[in-house]
DNA sequence: CCTATTACGCAACGCTGTTGCTAAATTTTT
DNA sequence: AAAAATTTAGCAACAGCGTTGCGTAATAGG
């Protein structure tokens, strides 16, 4: 994924990369484009778009005239050049998706977990499940890998499951080794909410600045997109965002704080108070919104999904209320533009990324005494 | 600073600056060391130490008798061969310090500004007190630029303040244009806490992982390092940490919220309750290791450092005390070691880490349709 | 004195994007 | 209808990066 050295490969792969990017934020593009946006010469672009189309990736998709001279030759991404499945492995389900290249979900499927499932249940569900999908079209030889979002606490970098929330048998689990053995397919292990907010940026383009997803569903979590990456933070568990203290003098939680926003929000929805509830969440994203700057807030979960205007109107108002914003302050509000497949269809496009996303380098060494 | 496309000449600064990053962290090195931690070859490395001493920047400093085999030849950085000038410019004070190429604070000067002060009289008490430190030892020509980090809020990357708090005649000054013109030097702008974490990450090496600096100073601010970088957010306005609400029935802030964290510590403080104050603050700290998952923890600010061992150890203790921490979910907390000069040595460090630092690859395209 | 070991670096190489220039395709002008 | 102008595409030579292959220098041990 990251690398630490910088080789001409990492060039070819890197410049690649930002006309893929180019691909998918325009429908169709053609070499002037790639350069206005990368700065490359177009000569280069020729050469990297010779590469791509031979690798099925783009393709011409005719000629634009714009008045006098040569026509130019108009690209397109190739959706169903290459595909990935994502999982969304949650206490008592399992969604599975089936995502193209260009960030469409093609399929969705739920099925249900045993209670307090077990590593080797889920694989034999994740089995079955991709069976089935990848026997569809027989994509087979298509399909990148499969990205698993799931409940942490979890370690990213090396694929392990460290003690998922309310499951008895996850402590220490090295689910994507077992996995890739089991299913013969790259996996992607990842937090839940880290995975959706993957799926917003990927699906929005190159363009999309510093977002968090707010996600509501048997517990408040949050997903970061920070710096043109997903934001994980030193032990992959950022995004405990339901436990933060809103209300010093609040109700004791779970983690052992009192008025922790998750709480707070808890009390008021069980009440039947959902604007309140809504109001409370309000106040928890205009916090993200004061210390991190956000340009997007993106809204999801199933409890949210329940009352979809109500939070949207608390954030939005909430958001646009705060004293404090000034014209070029700027923070758009939506609902998930995938709904309840937001997680699992980020999974998949975390696979997609990792293949055709713009690569990063390493950023810390290991340096001895 | 970021660039788009990537070419040769990016692998050859890119590379450099990991030799640079190892310089830094150790004290000493060998071709071996450098090896190791970047995964260059040895014959790369060779030709990278060959440049960078031509530069006069890495310099041989005796060798190493492993036992059997040709010794190894030692290098080290050499810390006077480039300097950089930091201001921190604050409501009634203009703090400068030089840095050298280590990270090290050579000189240190206050001066008074005057109440109100216009960009004008800034300029020209930046203009004798960069002469006066530059004098020092002639190292004008060694003498990378000038960083400012100021109170908010500011555009980083236009160099321009926008509207700093409290200050009547900065509204919409393009202070780095104004101020490379009026000192002919390269200028970098950015927000004091930004700096400030900046400081700590270039002091402590290419290892240093997601901190933030929780700076308590005529208002609470938060500065952080994520990923490799400082996070700015999509406005410059990251930090605004003291504006986030811990007490929802709490009074009413400047802001127009009720029971942000930086009403709720100045009650405390004022009424003489250090203790309770520092309490206070390490709610907020936890809250931010909850959202972000840091690894480091610094605290810095003139109000903070009045009381240094008991805001120390009540951000200590509600740290570890947090019933969600587990054995692996460490995270360090530290007086800054800079003391009152963060601020301005970080923004020293931005400017040498422009020219010094790894380079980053831009993470956003502007693609037209 | 010879050998094993370790570190260093020259030379050739493959690959990247760049530069210089030619060819092709179209509209506009003559 | 032919020539000129304009825009796009791409071949060929090039500079510069890290890599590879291999020879050389410097040390300790036998």
């Amino acid at each position: 994924m990251t690398r630490v050295t910088a080789d001409v490969t990492f060039l070819r792969g890197y410049n690649q990369a930002l006309v893929m990017a180019v691909g998918r934020t325009a429908r169709t593009f053609e070499r002037s484009t790639v350069v206005e946006a990368t700065g490359l010469t177009p000569q280069a672009v020729s050469k990297v778009i010779a590469r791509l189309a031979a690798d099925g990736l783009i393709r011409p998709a005719g000629v634009r005239r714009p008045g006098i001279g040569k026509p130019a030759i108009v690209y397109e991404l190739v959706p169903d050049s290459r595909y990935a499945i994502g999982a969304h492995v949650a206490r008592r389900t399992l969604r599975l998706v089936l995502v193209d290249l260009a960030g469409t979900v093609h399929h969705s499927a739920v099925s249900p977990l045993p209670r307090d499932f077990t590593p080797e249940q889920l694989l034999d569900a994740l089995s079955v499940g991709i069976d089935t999908m990848a026997g569809i079209g027989d994509l087979r030889s298509r399909l990148t890998g499969l990205g698993i979002g799931m409940i942490g606490p979890l370690d990213h970098a090396n694929g392990l499951v460290r003690d998922a929330h309310g499951l008895r048998h996850w402590h220490d689990v090295p689910l994507r080794e077992i996995a890739e053995k089991h299913l013969g397919l790259p996996v992607h292990l990842d937090k839940d909410v880290t995975a959706g907010i993957t799926a917003e940026a990927w699906r929005h383009g190159a363009t999309f600045g510093d977002a968090a997803l707010i996600m509501v569903e048997s517990g408040i979590g949050g997903g970061f997109w920070l710096g043109g990456a997903a934001h994980r933070g030193a032990h992959t568990n950022a995004g405990e965002f339901g436990h933060t203290v809103v209300d010093l003098t609040g109700p004791r939680c779970v983690c052992g704080r009192h008025g922790c926003l998750e709480i707070v929000h808890h009390r008021a929805a069980e009440a039947g108070d959902i604007a309140h509830a809504a109001r409370v969440l309000a106040v928890g994203v205009v916090n993200l919104l004061q210390t991190l700057d956000l340009a997007h807030v993106v809204l999801a979960g199933a409890d949210l999904l329940r009352h979809p205007q109500t939070y949207l109107a608390a954030v939005t108002e909430a958001v646009g209320a705060d004293a404090r914003r000034a014209a070029w302050l700027s923070t758009t509000v939506a609902l998930s533009s995938l709904g309840a497949d937001v997680i699992a269809a980020g999974a998949a496009m975390q696979v997609l990324d990792q293949h055709y996303g713009i690569p990063e380098l390493a950023h810390s060494l290991i340096v001895g005494s």
